[in-house]
RNA sequence: GGCUGAGUGGCAGAGUGGCUAUGCACCGGAUUGCAAAUCCGUUUACCUCGGUUCGACUCCGGGCUCAGCCUCCA
């Protein structure tokens, strides 16, 4: 039974779906103006995580996941590079898609984009105005009035007294309330904009979660998803605006995933200490980059560190070491298999994981299962004997339920040459002529072709009588 | 100032009211021509001060430190 921490409560609770057997999940997405970085990673990883775990808990689910493609930020940029905010969005979209593909992520059921919600986003503001929780002032922006939903702050934890509005930022002169937030931005000319009641213009980025997840998953969905740092305002304006239209609950569980930080401190565009994930995708794998980010729990925050990098690396090779050259059936593999069915399985290992991952998606301790796997695996020398088999395709199975582990080993660990690396051809020779010394005792010869390939990256291992090789 | 959350061994990082996390690193051993890989074993721990308890790293309270949010942010 899979138990959920929601920040709304602010502990872990049972999941129970509103409707048996089905799964709404929302996540809020980014917003495309410039390449993702790492934190923009960590939530693609967390939630693809988690929309494997409900698949393969016989779940069906409806995975939404929003692109902002309407915003100060793309306007701006677009302006700088002198190319229309359309262009601009576009080539983040594909640059997104392209990193998550790297990073092993499946794509949602629905990737809805602001733009294409606009009118659902009309309607649901003039019936907040009916209703009296917003207001249109003189220039044509609408504003949300905080002050007329009184669960307003339920989610972070605030109350409407202790809030600092105004104190970091000049307050708009056209809102009744320093803390009311718009629904609906009057457009200068030139900028992207639709028609509405209220003159051209284009939303405020809150509303566009409500709509979309309104539009796709109903009024009141599952689980909403999101970073720390969305907690508030954002995610409490989008249960105000919500809840005061429907007079009903908006999502039911609220997570959020931390921050990663590096040099101990948040990694945002703001601070400008980011890596993009194309920064880190030049030296690291994806496979590796999601080890990384799995090697903590999602709502701890993650330091971004060389040597964590190298970690997850090390561990990513000693489950490719440990599966090297053992017949695993790859088919029944997927993240939808019920285990034990195709495949024959290790129940221990695999009850121990989904006890991991059932309470709220502890992957540290799901990786601890990996890495005793493999040390059962390691110990049984005969690759082809049942019990090995039988470990080996439950040490891919479970990888694969992280979304990991799914290259063929002696592919991955022989690598890349790249420019400048010995070809598989030239290294077999080499091994050969090795062989060849060691067999005539000439040992000064043998180790010598050794160091050599090892300055070119490449790390001989002799074993059970068989020389194999791979690359740092 | 307010609201969240966190402080675990050399590092990363789970967890539990009394019983080995796990991985890396280190040290010793096995294996190897020597290595690598692998296996076995060992060492290092729970911020601080009080309280509850037969017993607390684990619960409660104070303190200190750190991070996030209170502007856009994943």
């Amino acid at each position: 039974m899979l138990q959920i921490y929601n920040t709304l409560n602010r502990r872990k609770e049972l999941f129970k779906p509103l409707k048996q057997g089905h799964v709404g999940l929302y996540v809020c997405g980014i917003t495309v103006y410039d390449e993702c970085h790492v934190g923009h990673g960590r939530v693609m990883i967390v939630y693809d995580l988690l929309y494997r775990h409900l698949l393969s808990a016989g779940y069906s689910v409806n995975y939404v996941r929003n692109i902002t493609d309407v915003d100060d930020k793309i306007i701006n940029r677009a302006a700088e590079l002198g190319v229309s905010p359309t262009a601009l969005s576009q080539r983040y979209i594909d640059e997104m898609h392209a990193d998550e593909r790297a990073l092993g992520v499946l794509p949602p059921t629905h990737e809805p984009r602001a733009t294409e919600s606009i009118q659902s986003m009309i309607r649901i503001i003039e019936r907040l105005i009916e209703s009296g929780h917003a207001y249109a002032a003189d220039n044509g922006d609408v504003f949300y009035a905080v002050k007329s939903f009184a669960e307003y702050g339920k989610l972070s934890g605030r109350r409407i007294e202790e809030l600092r509005a105004g104190e970091r930022v000049a307050i708009d002169e056209h809102k009744r309330d320093p803390l009311d937030f718009v629904l609906w931005k009057s457009s200068k000319p030139g900028e992207p904009s639709w028609p509405s009641p209220w003159g051209d213009g284009r939303p405020g980025w809150h509303i566009e979660c409500s709509a979309m997840s309104m539009d796709l998953l109903g009024e009141e969905f599952d689980i909403h998803g999101g970073g720390a740092d969305l907690q508030f305002p954002h995610h409490e304006n989008e249960i105000a605006q919500s809840e005061a239209l429907t007079g009903g609950r908006f999502a039911r569980y609220w997570m959020h995933n931390g921050m990663v930080r590096i040099d101990e401190e948040k990694m945002s565009k703001s601070l400008n200490n980011f890596l993009t994930l194309r920064d880190v995708l030049a030296e690291y794998s994806g496979e590796e980059i999601r080890t990384f980010i799995l090697s903590s729990h999602y709502r701890s925050p993650l330091n971004y560190t060389t040597e964590a990098l190298l970690a997850a690396r090390t561990a990513l090779r000693r489950f490719y070491t440990a599966l090297r050259g053992r017949p695993v059936p790859r088919e029944g593999m997927t993240h939808d298999t019920n285990p034990g069915k195709t495949v024959a399985m290790d129940t221990g290992y695999v009850e121990r994981f989904d006890a991991a991952m059932n309470d709220d998606l502890n992957t540290p301790e799901a990786m601890a299962v990996l890495h005793e796997l493999t040390n059962a695996l390691n110990k049984d020398a005969d690759a082809g004997s049942e019990h090995a088999v039988r470990l080996a395709s439950t040490l891919v199975y479970l990888g694969g339920r992280l979304g990991l582990l799914d290259k063929d080993p002696e592919e991955l660990l022989h690598g890349d040459a790249g420019s400048d690396g010995p070809t598989a051809d030239r290294i077999a020779a080499m091994i050969e002529e090795r062989q060849a010394a060691r067999a005539a005792k000439d040992f000064a010869r043998s180790d010598q072709i050794r160091d050599e390939l090892a300055l070119q990256g490449v790390i001989l291992e002799d074993a059970g009588g068989k020389t194999t090789w791979r690359r740092v």
